[in-house]
DNA sequence: CGGAGACCTGCGGATTTCGCAGGAATGCGC
DNA sequence: GCGCATTCCTGCGAAATCCGCAGGTCTCCG
């Protein structure tokens, strides 16, 4: 699959998706593209992904290297912390009064806080926390997320088991 | 940092960390600094990893083969979603009567699902799905999640914004 | 029209990856 | 203890990849 090359870049310059994306201004088909060969394998060779989207192996370099630094993707080793080992992890749900933002930006600074996410819903703020064992997870919880000010209140969902991480909302 | 090498294979042998995890066997010392490694730059040259790590470039790289072999970890380019563009995403806790494993599997096979964990707290489930637009979350979450028999509630949070995505569990 | 900016290609040279042939340490059965 | 299989490491040459740079095209705009 994957094996034809994208619209010509003229083409793609009227394509309806890109005018749409307000948040992210360069981000045309053949990056996204490029993203999609990383999710499959992020040590793919620049060559082989400018077979794929139709493009020189520098080309593909100078995108991909641009794309890193503006923060649109990273590519890193995933593990499920669990399974490495040694290790407590949960998300916690947060309802906070005030200023969600500020909270959400506390939490980020957080080294035990691996994920933030500003929700719709009973919850304001979702977090996920990766710690050493039963007594750091409660520390983070108990005496740092709850005494943040501005927190109402928070549920815990302690991790049993990962059934699933991936990251290829491109290929489908 | 990260400048010194790891304690010899001889020494590890006997550490205490690896006698606990029983879940994976063979996860030493060296490899995790390697994953941490890679957490940091997925495509970290081995010869640099090596250095860092106190191993020759053809044993990190028959290393990192082995893990990615065993699913211990992936290299792979992630994004927000929401930040690339026309997507809705959102988390959804579900509860369950019965077989928990069995739904948690059915999700597994969703495409649009990319996280599956199970969980203990008010929901036996956490999944996060990734969609097009809001009419494809609704299907997704209506028609098919509240149709697998064994799911007894679904609850809901959309995704606003994301603030914070890293795999840096390793270097603290 | 001329210049700035964004983006692509092509091309060498440095670097990295890859496969393979040993060698050292370990565990096991006899 | 000894032989043997297994595992994991190192070293090395060939092939492939990465990297920086010079130059070309296209667009936008004063």
């Amino acid at each position: 699959m994957h094996s034809e090359a994208v619209a010509s870049r003229s083409a793609e310059h009227r394509d309806s998706r890109e005018s749409r994306n307000g948040s992210s201004p360069n981000l045309d088909a053949v990056s996204l593209a490029i993203i999609e060969q990383l999710q499959e394998d992020g040590r793919r060779p620049y060559a082989a992904i400018g077979k794929a989207v139709g493009l020189s192996e520098a080309a593909v370099r100078q995108r991909v290297q641009k794309l890193l630094d503006q923060g649109v993707m990273q590519i890193v080793a995933v593990t499920d912390p669990l399974t490495v080992g040694f290790r407590r992890q949960a998300m916690v749900g947060v309802n906070v009064e005030g200023d969600v933002e500020s909270i959400a930006e506390a939490l980020t600074e957080m080294a035990e806080v691996e994920y933030v996410v500003m929700t719709a819903g009973s919850f304001d703020i979702l977090a996920e926390i990766v710690c050493e064992d039963d007594d750091h997870l409660l520390d983070v919880i108990n005496k740092r997320i709850r005494k943040l000010p501005g927190v109402r209140s928070t549920e815990s969902f302690v991790y049993l088991k990962l059934k699933k991480q991936t990251y290829m909302w491109g290929t489908r």
